[in-house]
RNA sequence: GCGGGGGUGUCCGAGUGGUCAAAGGAGGCAGGCUUAGGACCUGCUGGCGUAGGCCUGCGCGGGUUCGAACCCCGUCCCCCGCACCA
């Protein structure tokens, strides 16, 4: 008696330690051998590892385990990614006793209290979440060599040696360059405010705006615009008469701006000087000068004028600006307001807009006209936003400036928006500032301005030359799935220089720049290569100061003389030749594998660094992108509750469970959806599986092999070449939906239809679905191997191989014909209502068969016509004697040829005439006992045959004429 | 807004010009097996039909074609990313 049920634990933990013990999974150099070097992004250890990761790298898993049955020396390491500010941060929140975050680490993390109390020190949070990854890692079943396993920052200094070298290497190369940059600020915390940083204002980022330099006495005032081209419209200026503003030497100019403005500025690399502090009523009234016309035009009150937004200046553009326009309009109508400020309502009302831009669906004045259309009544109405923007996207897009803006008429307003902007500063009249469009409230309730960062180091990623080898390396590499690629070229060209350094956070310094440590994204990008050598490093126990530039420039460029390394390093010359032969062996990464949401950061990296370093045999071969796991149908995040760690889900489901949910989930960059509800589901198949396997492999005996043995086997072959194919190109869910469902349904057709199942046949088919089934079910896999072939792991076995020979494509056909004849008859059954007692089937006649292939031989290469194809066929005697049938046959025939699919005319070609009575015969004890029916067998032309409804003469070839009663 | 992906039957999801009323799975219904079953096996699961047929149908509206879920144009909607951060 066969036990039938198992625990996934106990069968889990029972080949894990087999596998470790006879360390399949450690790889090393074999010159005789293909290798296959694949890579999982290292995760980041501020907590556990998360349902997404086991997603992913579950599909790293697969495609390493199929490769390595297929005979490829697989190499799959791991590693830790320590490096950045996140988990400093999470640390110093436990210190001050941060509620939400240390109930987030017990409530979802699972942190224990006395674990809780040490991660005060981010270091051993660090460490604590790398062993329990590790755990949770070797318990789903990754085939991984531990030996080369390792973590980032100073704490693991050859790692960190090795990043240093990478970024001297860079800097020499000209890669990584010293500038300015942009950040969001907090002034309290003197750091830059990142979007996790913050209580308000996620996802707000600095905007550029261009100042437009308009005189004032000897002064300017610099308004803030994204439509400098506006300037040629302007008919005013707003001020706010309640907000302070200051007159203040910026660079050697006297500006007028808000007292706001003038702090920020000095903190965008302009020398600022404040003169004098004052209200903007002061100024109202009195006139300015326009750089381009020289036109003297009025300064009026403007109480929506945002002190605290740029400036504080505003030029007023009402045939363009709905705001503009309502502004204006509300003037006229408070002429007593104007007179306060000793204004003549008269300059006011006599103030006409001046178009520039034009537009399709609107006349000369489109601000004017929105407002009208839209009833805007004053500018305290909320919808003045919403038109501002509307006219802005439709003049930005499809407008053409007028003859008025002089070099620039006849041009769309967004082709020539950042020629103008460099005009106008070039002839001195616009300069430009940062700004946030929406308020940043720091996590310390600080109000964030824009800093202008200097001495910071970038990576050239904007630089053309650089990112041309960037493209070609995409277009050098597989890309899973193709519809990815795109992406690629589109963030390459999108990506700018990178800010590769910071002040804070675990890391390696920056080796030339003390104080500065490598940011996280840049020193992840060719740590690949690392995992070529840390193995030795381990083993030979070799120091840090060790690995010199030389080292590491003879190891991965093949450059210098090992015999003077050794001496000058103190590492042997044969161990430096081991690890350059062992970086050589591994290199390039065959395949690299991560969610969509890296392509624009990480995996862009990757390729944009490897191009820079490495020579074009040794870029990347191959790049995975696939979606984003969502749980229950909603994205998973901490805050909202539905977060599954991969240990949790594995100690529900068990690995197998858990990996082949997730395969089945999704593929492509389609997000897969993990329920609860499919993981149930698959462990009741798995169950089964082991079952229905257990059965087959008792079967004893043998007997002769009849059409349906050709067909199961057949039938095999192509599922084989199905997740072969798709394995290939990383179609994880394809793989293994067709593993485990088609095979078993090939098998359970094949059970049904046979009158005494071959074991043999069901043995060899069994064998086959096991090893498809291995790399997405590992553990039960092994189990049932082992049930088959003592003493030999399934993970090291060798992969089924599509054969040629098996194919039978006339036993395929035939079983085709089989079904459709039983749907056939079915469908009489259900609407006939009858009870059937006799079922009798009437196979087409030899000339049927004959003229059939024939024109479906003539088909292939052009349309079949009645004409032609019966004198054709009136060439051949016998069917000559029937010309008349023939000619009512091909008639009725003529269509269904002309419009099968060319494949199906191939199959059928390929097949032949079918001994359709031979078929049926050898399926009639089936059918009888399918139908619970009498079934009778006869040619149409049978002298003999009972045929009371005369339907034997509607047989044709692959539907015999069925009369039931 | 820009870029990428997508809208298919109750649900998930295949499907890129004819073999498509549309793979596979889930759910539902019916039958079998069984002491019982949430285990297993079989069938059905758009509508109509007393003979293997017909009609409707793959976000919406047009078009190309002998023929369209698949190609073209337009349109609506959904998801993801948009930077100093893992």
């Amino acid at each position: 008696m066969i036990v039938m049920s198992f625990e996934w634990k106990e069968i889990e933990e029972k080949w894990r330690r087999e596998w470790e013990k006879a360390r399949i999974f450690e790889a090393d150099p074999d010159p005789k051998r293909e290798k296959c070097f694949v890579t999982f992004p290292y995760p980041y250890m501020n907590g556990p590892l998360h349902l997404g990761h086991g997603f992913t790298a579950t599909r790293v898993d697969v495609y390493a385990r199929y490769k390595r049955m297929r005979g490829f020396n697989t190499l799959f390491p791991w590693a830790w990614h320590w490096t950045g500010e996140p988990i400093v941060g999470a640390a110093l929140r436990v210190k001050s006793g941060d509620k939400e975050i240390i109930r987030a680490l017990k409530e979802i993390d699972g942190v224990p209290e006395e674990e809780l109390k040490k991660f005060v020190d981010p270091v051993y949070m660090a460490r604590y979440y790398t062993s329990e990854g590790k755990e949770a890692v070797k318990k789903i079943g990754f085939s991984i060599d531990w030996r080369r396993e390792f973590h980032t920052t100073s704490l693991e200094p050859t790692y960190s040696r090795f990043i240093e070298w990478q970024y001297e290497t860079l800097r020499k190369k000209g890669y990584v360059v010293k500038g300015t940059h942009p950040v969001v600020w907090c002034p309290h915390c003197k750091s830059p405010t990142g979007d996790h940083d913050r209580l308000e204002g996620e996802g707000v980022s600095a905007e550029e705006y261009t100042l437009l330099k308009f005189q004032f006495d000897d002064a300017y005032l610099p308004a803030a615009t994204f439509r400098p081209e506006t300037i040629y419209g302007v008919t005013n200026m707003f001020l706010n008469p309640d907000a302070t503003y200051v007159e203040a030497m910026v660079d050697g100019e006297k500006w007028i701006i808000s007292k706001e403005a003038a702090l920020k500025l000095s903190e965008q690399l302009k020398r600022v000087k404040v003169l004098r502090e004052f209200k903007g009523s002061e100024l109202i009234g009195k006139y300015f000068v326009d750089p381009i016309s020289k036109r003297k035009l009025p300064i009026l009150p403007g109480w929506f004028v945002d002190p605290e937004s740029a400036t504080g200046v505003v030029y007023s553009v009402p045939a363009h600006a709905p705001a503009d326009w309502i502004a204006i309009k509300d003037l006229v109508n408070k002429p007593d307001v104007l007179r306060r400020f000793g204004i003549d309502p008269e300059v006011v009302k006599s103030i006409k807009p001046i178009s520039l831009i034009e537009v399709d669906g609107y006349g000369e004045y489109p601000a004017v006209e929105i407002v009208e259309k839209m009833g805007i009544k004053d500018q305290f109405d909320p919808r003045v936003d919403e038109a501002t923007s509307i006219i802005y996207r439709k003049e930005f897009h499809t407008g053409i400036l007028k003859p008025i803006t002089g070099k620039y008429a006849g041009k769309r307003v967004q082709d020539v928006k950042s020629e103008l902007i460099e005009d106008f500063k070039e002839a001195g009249i616009a300069d430009s500032m940062y700004d946030l469009p929406e308020k940043v409230v720091c996590r310390c309730t600080t109000r964030c301005i824009v800093k202008v960062l200097s001495d910071q180091w970038f990576l050239r990623y904007s630089d053309p030359d650089w990112k041309q080898l960037a493209h070609e390396a995409i277009d050098r590499a597989k890309i899973y799935p193709e519809a990815a690629r795109a992406y690629f070229h589109d963030k390459i060209d999108w990506l700018h220089d990178w800010a590769c350094a910071r002040r804070t956070g675990l890391g390696t310094p920056l080796p030339w720049s003390p104080g500065w440590i490598v940011e996280t994204l840049s020193d992840s990008t060719i740590y690949m290569a690392f995992y070529t050598i840390v193995k030795h490093i381990r083993k030979h126990d070799i120091r840090a100061e060790q690995l010199t530039n030389e080292v590491f420039d003879y190891i991965f460029f093949g450059e210098g003389d090992p015999e003077k390394l050794a001496e000058a390093s103190g590492i042997d010359a044969e161990v430096l030749e081991e690890m350059r032969r062992e970086f050589t062996y591994w290199y390039p990464v065959d395949l690299r594998v991560s969610a969509k949401e890296l392509v624009p950061n990480h995996l862009s990296f990757f390729i944009f660094q490897h191009t820079a370093l490495f020579p074009r045999e040794l870029w990347p071969r191959a790049i995975g992108v696939n979606g984003m796991l969502a749980i229950e149908g909603k994205k998973m995040s901490k805050s909202k509750g539905n977060f599954l760690t991969l240990s949790n889900a594995i100690d529900k489901f068990g690995a197998d469970v858990t990996r082949l949910t997730l395969m089945l989930g999704a593929e492509d960059m389609d997000d897969p959806d993990w329920r609860v509800e499919n993981a149930r589901s698959i462990d009741s198949k798995l169950r089964g599986l082991y079952r229905f396997i257990n059965e087959i492999i008792g079967l004893r005996g043998d007997s002769e092999e009849k059409s349906i043995d050709r067909w199961l086997m057949s039938a095999i072959q192509g599922r084989i070449r199905v997740v072969t194919e798709a394995i290939e190109n990383l179609k994880t869910r394809t793989a293994a939906e067709v593993a485990l469902f088609e095979v078993w349904n090939d098998i359970r057709w094949y059970l049904r239809r046979a009158e005494s199942p071959n074991p043999k046949t069901l043995k060899e088919a069994v064998e086959i679905w096991i090893r498809l089934l291995a790399p997405f079910t590992p553990y039960l896999c092994e189990e049932l191997w082992h049930l088959l072939k003592k003493g030999e792991f399934v993970s090291t076995a060798e992969w089924p191989s599509y054969d040629e020979s098996k194919i039978d494509v006339k036993a395929e056909e035939s079983e085709n014909m089989i079904r459709d004849l039983m749907a056939d008859t079915g469908s009489i059954i259900e609407v006939t209502k009858m009870t059937p007692k006799k079922i009798c089937y009437y196979v087409a006649s030899g000339w049927k068969w004959k003229a059939y292939l024939e024109m479906m031989r003539k088909s292939l290469s052009a349309k079949v016509e009645m004409g032609a194809i019966m004198r054709e066929l009136m060439k051949a005697p016998d069917l000559r004697k029937e010309a008349k049938r023939v000619s009512a046959y091909v008639g009725k025939t003529l269509q269904e040829i002309n419009t099968m699919s060319v494949d199906q005319k191939k199959r059928r070609l390929e097949a032949g005439e079918l001994n359709e009575k031979a078929l049926l015969n050898e399926a009639k004890r089936f059918l009888e006992r399918e139908f619970k029916a009498e079934i009778l067998i006869y040619s149409e032309d049978d002298p003999q045959r009972y045929d009371p409804k005369k339907r034997a003469s509607l047989a044709k070839p692959y539907r015999p004429a069925i009369y039931i009663e």
